[in-house]
RNA sequence: CGGGGUGUAGCGCAGCCUGGUAGCGCGCUUCGUUCGGGACGAAGAGGUCCUGGGUUCAAUUCCCAGCACCCCGACCA
């Protein structure tokens, strides 16, 4: 009937993509804006996904030697200043903290009083903290490795803040791990990459690109910043997770020291990786469509949402007893190990209203149940990645839902996987690369680039000439092997190693 | 820190120029008709008009100061 199907989300990707973000978060109810400038409120079903994120993680990084620990909120600013590009790099966005009482002055206003005799940061990251407490328990190799991660809240006081993406306060884990040989813990920083690419692909089903960060997008302090990239709907890239090899750089600042094997005192190697509430805004932009949020089934907080269809009061107990007892029946499946999630929908509300408050949380599956089903004993089904809704036998759909399950999940990760590849470009000419990223109308800049994959000879200043032009940076050198080939630098001309990922970035 | 803008009901806004102490849409409550693609009608509830000062018989409206927030830039491992 219609001629262009009704939206969920207006406005669509491809009209006003940043504002399209704000209003899935909105609609999807994952999280609002709070009183405090750039910290977010993260409500229930936003908040569930994160507790997903974390249980699976926490689960690999278990699996792979790690322990839980945790460290304290503010960070002695005398720590801080240690790391000489640690303090460069995040002096300029830290929170601190330089008295501990309020006071009522003469108007009765609450002023701070008490001050502090030496100040104390809000933890941007934990390195120096953890690091001056690694001190003391390191005192011989055989007190290594530490491998231990943390399960907190940072603050960076950043100029911009985007819901999710970048936020004053966000969620985060922090691995802080220390070595006895410079080899293990190069081998740590990678295998924490691969735990961090696994989880990007299989349970977020976001494909990324693993590589190294060039020298000016380095972590401050760090030998070397690994990293996995994601491309966004508007093919802009996002980092998603960061490992870092610090080399001896933190252990000589805080001296975390020990005797080897030949009795002699030597300074340890550290690495620190870490992923973040952002992953979150990563799935939005990555499977979200102009009908709201579409959550991979392996992090979805419901899997299914059953919604009674009762058209008559007299049917009501028949209908809601059938939701119960197949809600029961369809827990006992396991899906990626655990039970199939269920939510059984019986608020009182108009029942378009409800099934599409669903469709904009990106519930996997819904299910309608009514008099005709229950008549037929089947189930009517939507699939979150598909349009419209079909019926099925009620036995076949329990017997086949974690197959559905893992059939949206690959789906969700091949369409990603498709776009990416789609937008991704060897570039070897300027102008060519210039074109490809400008966009036509620079008023209101359309989607538009993607990843150009072009040759870089390893000089700063032509990355940061990139930069200052075109907004365009490097966002990794990729690892695979397959991209090894010889080349000249897109900007100067100069011979160049291996082609790397030119994009515009979040 | 520069440049611009906005503060009025839970949310989004109008009213202000041309002073007379408030209105719209959504949401919310109740009732009825609806209900498998987002309903409709009726009746309700809800406001220190950012703060302080000034002008005036009278200020949401005009003037001054302050505060907060938003957008653009700078900045953003």
């Amino acid at each position: 009937m219609a001629k262009e199907r009704k939206s969920a989300i207006s406005p669509k990707r491809h009209e006003d993509y940043p504002e399209w973000y704000q209003q899935v978060v909105k609609n999807a109810d994952l999280a609002e804006s709070s009183p405090v400038r750039g910290c977010m409120v993260i409500k229930p079903w936003g908040y569930a996904l994160w507790e997903n994120i974390r249980t699976e993680l926490d689960i690999m990084f278990k699996a792979t030697g790690h322990v839980n620990a945790y460290f304290p909120l503010f960070i002695p600013l005398s720590y801080l200043q240690k790391e000489a590009d640690h303090v460069d790099g995040f002096a300029k966005e830290c929170a601190v903290v330089t008295h501990h009482r309020l006071e009522a002055d003469a108007d009765g206003k609450l002023v701070p009083a008490g001050e502090l005799e030496e100040p104390l940061v809000v933890r941007p990251t934990s390195e120096t903290i953890i690091g001056e407490t690694y001190s003391k328990w390191v005192q011989s190799y055989r007190d290594l490795p530490i491998l231990i991660n943390q399960w907190a809240n940072v603050v960076r006081w950043e100029m911009r803040p985007r819901i999710f993406l970048r936020t004053t306060e966000f969620l985060w884990q922090e691995g802080h791990t220390v070595h006895e040989t410079k080899d293990e813990a190069w081998d740590e920083t990678v295998k924490m990459l691969e735990v961090y690419k696994t989880f990007a692909e299989e349970y977020m089903a976001m494909p990324v690109i693993t590589g190294e960060k060039t020298t000016e997008e380095r972590f401050p302090g760090a030998e070397n910043t690994l990293c996995i990239e994601a491309m966004m709907q508007d093919r802009k890239a996002l980092q998603a997770g960061t490992s870092h090899f610090l080399g001896q750089n933190f252990a000589k600042s805080a001296d975390i020291a020990f005797q080897n094997r030949e009795g002699q005192r030597v300074h340890a190697w550290t690495t620190s990786w870490g992923v973040s509430t952002r992953l979150i805004g990563g799935m939005i932009m990555t499977h979200g469509d102009d009908d709201g949020f579409i959550v991979p089934p392996r992090l979805a907080p419901k899997h299914i949402v059953i919604l009674p269809i009762i058209r008559d009061d007299k049917d009501a107990e028949t209908v809601l007893s059938y939701c119960e007892k197949l809600k029961i029946e369809l827990e006992d499946v396991n899906f990626n190990r655990v039970p199939v999630r269920v939510e059984l929908d019986n608020r009182d509300l108009n029942a378009g209203e409800k099934g599409w408050s669903w469709v904009k949380k990106g519930a996997p599956i819904r299910l309608e149940i009514g008099m005709r089903d229950i008549e037929s004993d089947s189930v009517f089904m939507g699939r979150r990645d598909q349009q419209g809704k079909s019926g099925m036998p009620r036995a076949q759909f329990v017997a086949d839902v974690a197959g559905i399950l893992g059939e949206i999940q690959d789906n969700l990760f091949k369409k990603a996987l498709a776009y990416r590849e789609e937008h991704t470009k060897n570039i070897d000419d300027l102008s060519k690369f210039a074109d490809f990223f400008t966009p036509e109308n620079p008023e209101k800049p359309e989607t538009h680039g993607g990843f150009a994959l072009s040759h870089w000879c390893t000089n700063p200043n032509c990355e940061n000439k990139i930069n200052a032009d075109l907004s365009v940076t490097i966002r990794c050198i990729p690892s695979s092997s397959d991209n090894e080939e010889q080349g000249k630098c897109i900007v100067c001309g100069e011979k160049s190693p291996q082609r790397v990922i030119f994009a515009k970035a979040y």
